[in-house]
DNA sequence: TATTGTTATACTCTATAACTATA
DNA sequence: TATAGTTATAGAGTATAACAATA
């Protein structure tokens, strides 16, 4: 179906756009959840619903990186806090214009009013459908920046 | 973007559906674009736009099971000619009927209006852009199953 | 004993280069 | 030498199980 593809290409023109600065889309849902405040690995797993074991490796980056730090929770050793660091705060900013762009161009040929058709569908559909879907603000009527 | 998640959401909805048939949306393609006549292998990568080297190991997989035959073109040896067989013909048939009551599922929540918009908006966001799907039937007012 | 984070392993997909047999 | 098909290899992405430290 036209939407499996459309859905491929839409990632590869993300990642594209994303290239220049290093990251890659499940960075960017992780650099983003971070900004609403630290978090522990596992609460972080959930909120971005990523597997555990796949967060150790994008945070490894993330940190050698320096755009997020570790820590010790001192009220339980076991636990590490993620916390954005204010590099990680601009790098964030800069890959959320770059993809802002890319969808810019996806949607040049589109209406306002279009645009917004589209994302109600969108959301309807998943909506109406027992999918999972990895990311949150499906239903966000801007079709916005959620790169999950 | 949703329109990712979205996308890989129905892969998988579609991957799923197809189990039962023990072929992957790859293979329905293959055995789609066989449908309407024998070819060489070269000339059905083209068709279904998939490197030769992946084709090939689909192709035994295909064969293997029967689906399909390969025999060497008398004019020019180097060639293999791929045909449907019979058996694969009705696999396909049961395919595409797995996948299409997938797909009523999908947009069960839609009146027929917006599927035929949300069609046209794929449809326009495809032409309206560089970007280059995998599959052919795209902007299909139907949003029909070509599961490239 | 259970939990947090980590490491190791494996399996799928995909992309590339090298090989063979024919031309 | 060039082409059709094949094989081998390596790289992402993902899922699972085992492990160390701490509770």
């Amino acid at each position: 179906m036209a939407l499996v593809a459309l859905g491929r290409a839409t990632g590869r023109l993300f990642t594209e756009a994303l290239e220049p600065t290093g990251l890659k889309p499940r960075h960017l849902g992780v650099l983003g959840r971070l900004r609403l405040g630290p978090l522990t690995q596992q609460s972080l797993a959930d909120a971005v619903h990523t597997d555990p074991t796949q967060l150790v490796a994008l945070l490894n980056e993330l940190e050698a990186a320096e755009l997020v730090s570790r820590r010790r929770d001192p009220d339980d050793r076991r636990r590490h806090i993620v916390e954005l660091s204010s590099a990680g705060s601009r790098r964030l900013a800069e890959a959320e214009r770059r993809v802002e762009q890319a969808e810019q161009r996806l949607l040049a040929g589109l209406t306002l009013s279009e645009r917004g058709q589209f994302a109600q569908v969108l959301g309807m559909i998943v909506a109406n459908t027992g999918i999972t879907i990895d990311c949150d603000s499906v239903t966000d009527a801007s079709v916005d920046i959620d790169t999950c």
